[in-house]
Order: C-alpha cells, then structure tokens, then sequence
DNA sequence: CATGAATGAGATTTCATTCAT
DNA sequence: GATGAATGAAATCTCATTCAT
C-alpha cells in the first residue's frame, strides 16, 4: 500500500514535471531553458527535478517519450473510428497535417531533439523509433488496402517511408516559413495526389487528379 | 593597395573562422561547441573571433550564410553540364540525395538550424530564405521542361515544392537512421517515380514506373 | 515560521554581501572591484552575489541605499539628544565633520557613486535623494530655530543648501588633500561662522565671532 | 632641426589624443571608455594611443593636467580685464558658477578624478594640486583687497577655503540634481553674501545683503 | 518527499597592450 | 611614425547539480 501510493505520487510528479517541460520547451527552445524554469512551471521546487529525474538529459529523454505517446495517440485518434483503409489514410494523413497547424510547438520540440540524434546515441534511438512507429502505422494501412484489394499491389515499405517523407517534409518547410505556400491547399493536394497513387487505378480517377493539379497552373 | 591588403586578410580571417566553426558544430552540435573550439579549431585566438565577429550569433549566421553558398553550388555543379530539363532534374534530386550522403554533416549543421528559426527572426528569415532558392531552383527546371513541352502542364510551385518535401523529408528519415531503408535503394526509386510523374504522360512509360515500384514487393 | 527563517537567511545574506561589498569599494574603488572580491570578503560564493542581486549594479544600488541609512543614523545619534534647535544644529555640523574624519571610507564611496550620477539614472536618483535628505534635515532644524525665534528669519531652503555645500565642500577638499588646512580648527571656525549668521542677531556676538576669525590672520 | 619636427608632431599628436579623451571621457565616463574609443574620436589609430602614453592611466593622467590648465585659463579670462579686488572676486566666482553651468561634462570628468585619488597616488596629488591653485588664486584676490584696504582683515587660508567649499559644494548639489534649486538665483546670493562678508563693513550694506536674503522667506 | 540556498565550473565577452608590417 | 590585427587575461553572469534542513 505505502509502496503504491509512492509510486502513485512519484508517478504523478514525473509526470506533471514532463508536462511543465514540454510547455517551457516549446516556449524557450530546447537548449534556451533551465531546470529553474520547470520548478516555476510546475510549481514545484528545482531540487524536486533532480529527485525525480538524473538530470536535464534524463527529464528531456522523458519528454520525447511522452510527446511519441501524445503523437501517436492524437494521431490514432481518427483512425479507430473508421474501418475503410482509404479513409484510415486520409485520417492517418489529415491528422498529421492538421497537428503542424494546430501544435506546431510539436513539430518545434520533435526537430529540436533531431539536433541531438548525432551526439547523443540514446537522443537518437528514440527519435529512429519514433519516426519508425510512423512508417509502420502508415504501413499497417497499406497492408490492409492491399489485402482487401482496394490498394494496388506495390512496396509497401518504400511507400510508407514516402508517404512519410512527403508529409514530413511539406511540415518543416511550412514550420520554417508560414507563408511559403498555402497549407491548406496544398495538404489537400498531397493527400489527393497520395490516395490517388495508392489506389487501385481507375483509369478516370487517377487522370482526374493529376488534371487538377495541372489545372491550377493553366 | 595598403587597402586591398587588409580587405585580404580580414576576408581570410573570416573564412578561416566560419570553416573551423563548420568543422565544430558539426562536430559538437549547435549549442554544445564554444568559442574557445571555434578558436582552437582555427589556430587562432578566441580574442580574434569576436573581433571579425561581433557575437556567438553573428558568427552562427555567417556560417548559415556559407553553408547556403557551399550547398548550392554544390548542386550546381552537376546542374551545369546539362542542357537537358530532364537530366538537369535529375541531376538536381541525385546532388541532393548524394550531398546527404557524402556530407552528412551538412544536414545536421542544417537541422541545428532550423531549431533556431523559432526563437530568433533572423535565422528564421535565414532558413525559409533558403528552402524558397531551392524550390525555385526546382521550379526553374520545371518551367523550362514544360516550356519546350517535354514536362506536362502542372502547378509549378505545388510540384516544386512536393519535390523538395520528398527529397528533404527522405534525409531527415535516413540521416536519423542509417538503417531505416537502403538508401541508394530508396533514393533511385523516388527520382523514377518523380520523374515519371513529371515527364509527359506516355501511357506505357507511365505504368511501366509504378510496375517496377510494385513489382518489388511481390 | 518556515517563511520567517527563509526571510531570515535571505536579508542575512544580503546585509553580509552589502556589508562586504561596502569594505570592499572603500578598499579598492568603485570600479576597481570584481564579484568574486565580494566573494572572498563576506566567504561566500561568487555564484549566491548573483543568486541575491540581480548584477554587479543592483548589488551596488543596495549599497548605496545602506550607506544612505548609515549616514543619516550616525547624523541622527546626537540630534535626538538635545531639543535645543541651536545644539541641534550644531550637533548636525559637527557629526557630519566628525564622520568624514573618523570614516573617511564613507566619503571615498560617495563620491564613487556621484561618479555614477551621469551615466545611470537610478544612480542619479539615489545620489539625488541623499542630498535632499541631508537639506531637508537641516532645513527642518532652521525652521524650528525660527518659530521658537531663536534664529532670524530667513530663506530657509537657501541657507540650508548653503549650510550643506559648506560643509561638503570641505570634507571633499579635506579628503583630497589632509594636509591642506588644519581639520579641526577650520571646521570649528566654520561652524562658530555658521551659528553666528543663524543667530538671532546681537551685535555684540556677531562682531565677535567674525573679529576672531580675522584675529587669527593677524 | 629634425629633432625639432619631431617634437612639434609628437606635442601635436599628444594634444590631439588628450582632446579627444576629454570629449570621451566626458561622453562616457571615467571607466566606460576604451582605447578605441580615443583612437576613433581623434581619427588616429590605437596603436598610436600608446607609442604616446604608457597606458592609459598615463594618457588620464595627462588628461587632468590639461583640464586643470583649461580651466585656469578659463577662470583667469575674466580676472585679468579688471583691477579691482572686489570686481576680481566676483569674477572668479561667477566664472566658476558659469563654469559648471555650461561645462558640467568638466565638473563630472573632475568629480571622475576625484575617486581616484584614494587609490593613485599620483592622482592624489594631481587633484590636491588642483583644489590648491583655486584656493590659492582666491587668496591672492583677498590679500590684494586687503592691502588697498577694500577688504577686511581676515584668515585668508580659512576664508579662500571656505568660499572654495562654498562654491564647490555648491556646484556638486546642483550637478547630482538640476532641480534641486534655482540655480541663477541660488549662486547669485551666494555671491552676495560672500563679497558683503569680505568687505570692509559698512553696516548699512552689511545689514542690506541680510536683509534682502531674509526677505525672500517672509 | 520537498525545498531552495549554495556552489563552482564554465561560457561569453571586453579590452589594454603588443608587435609585425 | 602609424596601423590595426592579434593576443589572452580577466570579468560578469548562468546554471546544473548538490545537500542541509
């Protein structure tokens, strides 16, 4: 008893100090903030931070943790209410967009902890696993298309890595400059121009995108 | 001449100084390598860094400034030697997939600066700045393919763009895990696949590039 | 109780780093010191004078305030003794001479500060008020010299600010110079010449005081 | 004749450097300004600041030398145009007033020099030098009065110093605060009561200058 | 568990001074 | 004589981490 409720408080200022980081990183940058920040956040004391966690890298290393939790909870969000594969991909595509817009403090933190990938091997197991769980999502679709036969035969490892690739993509350039291009149309393009690809082909369809894509242009 | 003279060597002192500091980050990261690396990297001393430059930042931002020149004439290289939209397209894709390849660091040095973007304007106009030269770049292609009608009609700047996420969005995934996917692999597959896309439509060609994408996996 | 202590060590530190930088500035000058002297004196660490005061300044602005205090308590010590608004007075002068002589220091860190007056406003003010303080002291003895019709009537805030430049205008050439003029003597002078002016005028004491100035010289 | 030439370039160049300290120091303060700063304010180079002066405690040592010349000559201008003793007073105290009016950088890079005598030696003696030319420029006026029997008999030292201190004490209050008081007004009156003390008493006169002092505050 | 005072290493930055040209 | 590049010591300030309470 004394043992669980321990662990249900230690549990819970972990946690509220992980939360308290994510708000202070996104709001200072990643190496812009200190452990006295966090104590302010959380309202808790600086010490605690140390009790808690080993030290900065150790509560940072939770904080990527808890985001890929996040992530893939906001994005398995839609994708559980629907049975469809095409409309699974959309979901699976839609909400990844839609979270650059509407958390691009996300997108900030993920490419923060990219930066540290190269001098940190731990930093850059989590991140490979992350960004590894979102092929395999998108791969899992795929498959699933593919077996029902409502997507055509192809690679499903290369189009996952692409699709993601694209979606990732199309997110730093808009992250880096929000007025490079329109978001919204050009989201919806890539999604378009994506299932269409991914489809099996119906001569119509396939033309019929492409077409409006060139259309624009005309 | 007298002029001339110290024009030289305060030019050489400053290239010496963003060369070492290239050589450090990418060696110690963005945020964790000091002026005193800078200046011991250089041979020279850490008095002189702030004498050619007025901060740490000042300096980081000189170093963007050349890393924006060394990648483009990079891609440039190749770029030149052909007249052909076509080949100057592929060209364009293969500099840029075998720059992170052969240059990895340049991509990391690259991402420690995009995490800058949000906390400091500067950088921010730094890097958008320097993703629009390589959409335009691209779109240069483009144009010049669909002016002498080998490229279809398309949205030049949505495909411009959709390219540059492909590209970019396939480094980050392989950079941050070298053994996610064969890169030469994955890399020759996504040039065919854009380049099929781009090319004006034969029908058989058209199905012949997906064919050999989808035959992989059977 | 626990809020108490923590105040407690709070303002002990901060008198013990304020006490420390007094001796400090009054051993090597205003400008002459550096953070970690005041470390060394008070045998705390460099790292707690910045965790209490938020700069090199704010650490000097308190101590401009403590020396402020000091001064008007040691003025104030034998003011309260006597009701008599002529000893008052006299008392005034004489503890103002009486400190310039037994703690110079006081002295030598004042006119640091005034050094400070141009280029910094908070400095301007403190040193500003100060000033006040000591015309408003004095200009509160004259007044009730004058309503008790033990003084003439007179331009109470002019006399005031006479009574103080005399006063500061020889401690300043004293403390330049100890050997200009006979510290005792002259100030003594000064202050039998003060009275006599404030005085009442009879024309017995009047002459009197002013013919033994002269005597001297004779 | 070479030897000659040199000397001219160095005296020039030496003045030139000292000049533009003045106007540094005075912009800047005693301890915010750098070498570089007196190189740009006189157009030549650092390098030169000390092929000329040791360092540059002796260039600020040279500095005061110069100041102390200046406003000799300064307070002298007035002096020499007339004859009278009592005239000569008032010039020397209305050329003082007048000095700190509109010279008040002087009186600040004078107040600069100050704090360091405690520490400097060197200093100390230059700034007691200083205060005792004043004084003694006063006392030649007064014994001058004196002997044509237009000034009283009086301690000269005593009374040169007092009028020092008044002035200078003076000029300190109104310098740490503009709005203390009127300045015109306030240094006016101290004229007065200054010549009407040193004159030979006719106690009309004598009564006149009180009473006009007193008539402001009824 | 929790606090926040205390430490001290280390980073940036400044600048007097030197010296090769 | 004159320049300004170069040095490196020293100062301020920050902050992760520790630890007594």
């Amino acid at each position: 008893m004394e043992e669980r409720k321990t662990n249900d408080i230690s549990e819970m200022r972990r946690s509220q100090l992980v939360k308290a980081a994510y708000r202070v990183v996104s709001r200072k940058g990643y190496y812009n903030f200190t452990i006295k920040d966090i104590a302010k956040e959380s309202g808790l004391s600086s010490g605690l931070v140390h009790y808690y966690f080993k030290d900065k890298q150790d509560l940072l290393l939770n904080l990527l943790k808890e985001i890929n939790i996040n992530i893939k909870s906001y994005l398995n969000n839609e994708l559980v209410k629907t049975q469809n594969p095409l409309n699974k991909l959309i979901a699976y595509i839609d909400q990844a967009f839609s979270l650059a817009e509407k958390e691009e403090e996300y997108f900030y933190v993920l490419i923060d902890f990219w930066t540290q990938a190269k001098h940190n091997p731990r930093m850059r197991q989590a991140n490979s696993r992350l960004l590894k769980s979102y092929r395999d999502e998108c791969a899992a679709i795929l498959e699933e298309g593919i077996s029902i036969g409502m997507f055509r035969e192809m690679d499903v490892a290369f189009t996952s890595t692409a699709i993601v690739s694209a979606i990732q993509g199309t997110i730093v350039q808009y992250i880096l400059d929000n007025d490079a291009f329109n978001y919204e149309t050009y989201t919806t393009k890539i999604k378009e121009y994506i299932t269409s690809l991914i489809m099996k082909e119906k001569n119509s369809e396939k033309e019929g995108v492409w077409s409006s894509v060139s259309m624009k242009n005309k």
